[in-house]
RNA sequence: GGCCCCUUCGUCUAGCGGUCUAGGACGCGGCCCUUUCACGGCUGAAACACGGGUUCGAUUCCCGUAGGGGUCACCA
């Protein structure tokens, strides 16, 4: 059987990619993926990464859906090479290649109705048969359908021989050129369907290198039709190199969808408190792997970033994972900034800088934003302070007590600070005979109304010799005035 | 159902014929550190889907089986 094609890389050319989402209401976390490794790949070869709406669905593309995706990427901090692309806006190129095509005798006029399409599906279901068009018009005279009646164009596809496909992450892949039909590139209004769309504008931006999803490997040969039909009648119709990256599923193994927690980007960031490092990091160690290394900079990813670590199976999104490296990031990243996102979240309550004295012994603490914020929120409480149960269990008759002693011993404190602070009270527990937890913690439900927080020091430093104290004696044993 | 793809610890993965008593990371258990919670350090349990080949030798190559996934529109 002879091979009808081979798309393979040819090397020589510069690395254009592109990303191709459609603008849906939200950046999927799998297409941020794909979009990923596509950016990745063009950098790492320093060639360019191009980006297209593909908003050809009229209803759903609305200005606020592509914004969404355009927030999300920059987010993600994945600049895009040259303006994008609308694919809405190229109808008339697209059109103008299936005439070409139909012109030159590789594709033809369809005259079936969409009901009679259905019904041959129908029969074909019935008989258990393979579902597709039969071409039915592809050897028949135009002049024999009724005058004026709609037509589509099909595109006349091989009937024998196979196609093959070199792809860069699943390998070698066949297909016989039977299993392949006659589809249609443009509809009976005129407008190009996503097929031919695909294929034009990826030709018409250079691109070398189609990266996307597993999903659309068997467009991939359909496309690969198109393609081979135009080589003869423009010049620049070379076959890609493709590179089809398994899919991302959920937590129980199915397909991520809306319902099994496939949330946009936007939301890992607002509503889930995620740093955009920690997801690029995440994402890229999702299917794809660099030996043991798991921690990856924005330029170890661009330098270390081939096709070939790229797994062939898919993989499960793991939100615990996610959290564990993102709490890795809050620990490196930088106190005013992290403040900065924190007192977003806290509101009018919220001061900068408080967060940011505070920030260094808050996030070693938190593996969200959200996190973050919650353990922060001490900082802010109104006296008198909401206890949990577990912190009102703590004081009981003879904490208080201890409070009240405290409290005076601490008016004398003039050097406000964690280690003058630790010093004296490290002192008093000694006095006591008493363990120092018996006096922290305590200390700690007055001070934060739980029985977490930073170390009991620090948030004494924190709060100030003022606060601290009213927040004490609200709490001490009044009677017992020492 | 046809076609296509996939299959190493629960999860993400390393492994590209012998280096495997299979490595790392998350999660889980234990210990240490310790004023709480974390962080950090140490440590333990945990996987080559199954069956045939090929080979002196298969986690690695081939073929089946099973399981999972994708795709079959005048949607994208």
């Amino acid at each position: 059987m002879a091979s009808d094609s081979v798309a393979s890389a040819d090397g020589k050319r510069p690395v254009v990619t592109r990303f191709a989402p459609s603008p849906t209401g939200f950046l999927h976390i799998g297409n941020a993926r794909t979009g990923l490794f596509s950016w990745l790949y063009a950098r790492h070869n320093g060639g360019k990464a191009l980006l297209r709406i593909e908003d050809t669905d009229k209803a759903r593309s609305t200005k606020e859906a592509i914004d969404v995706i355009f927030d999300g990427l920059d987010w993600l901090g994945l600049e895009f090479d040259n303006e994008p692309v609308f694919q809405s806006e190229r109808a008339e190129r697209h059109a103008a290649v299936a005439q070409k095509l139909l012109d030159a005798g590789k594709a033809y006029k369809c005259f079936a109705t969409s009901e009679e399409l259905a019904q041959m599906r129908e029969e074909q279901r019935a008989a258990k048969k393979p579902l597709r068009y039969d071409g039915r018009w592809r050897d028949r005279d135009p002049a024999e359908a009724p005058e004026g009646a709609p037509f589509t164009i099909r595109i006349k596809t091989p009937e024998r021989g196979e196609t093959v496909i070199e792809d860069a992450v699943q390998g070698r892949v066949k297909v016989n050129n039977s299993e392949i039909d006659d589809f249609i590139l443009l509809r009976a209004d005129g407008t190009p369907t996503y097929m031919l769309a695909v294929v034009v504008d990826d030709i018409d931006m250079g691109c070398t290198h189609i990266i996307r999803g597993d999903d659309h490997l068997n467009n991939a040969f359909r496309q690969l039709q198109i393609i081979h039909a135009m080589q003869g009648i423009e010049d620049g119709w070379e076959d890609p190199v493709y590179a089809h990256i398994p899919l991302i599923h959920g937590n129980d193994g199915a397909k991520l969808s809306k319902r099994h927690g496939a949330l946009g980007v936007r939301a890992y960031r607002d509503e889930l408190g995620i740093l955009p490092e920690a997801l690029f990091n995440y994402l890229l160690r999702l299917g794809w792997g660099h030996g043991d290394k798991e921690e990856f900079t924005r330029e170890e990813a661009i330098a270390l970033f081939d096709l070939e670590g790229v797994g062939r199976s898919p993989s499960r999104f793991d939100l615990k994972k996610l959290n564990n490296l993102n709490g890795h990031y809050i620990r490196e990243a930088d106190d005013a900034r992290l403040a900065k996102l924190v007192a977003e979240r806290i509101g009018e309550k919220a001061d900068i800088d408080l967060l940011t004295e505070a920030m260094p012994v808050l996030k070693t603490r938190a593996r969200t934003i959200i996190e973050l914020a919650d353990g922060a929120a001490f900082l802010f409480k109104e006296r008198p302070l909401e206890m949990t149960e577990k912190a009102a269990s703590l004081l009981d008759e003879e904490a208080r007590e201890r409070l009240a002693v405290i409290s005076a011993r601490l008016k004398g404190e003039s050097d406000w600070t964690t280690e003058a602070l630790e010093a004296n009270l490290k002192q008093h527990s000694e006095d006591l005979g008493l363990g120092l937890g018996k006096l922290a913690q305590p200390l700690r439900a007055a001070l934060t109304g739980q029985t977490t927080s930073p170390g009991i020091f620090d948030v004494l430093a924190l709060l100030g010799k003022e606060e601290s104290l009213a927040r004490i004696d609200a709490q001490a044993d009044s009677a017992s005035n020492i």
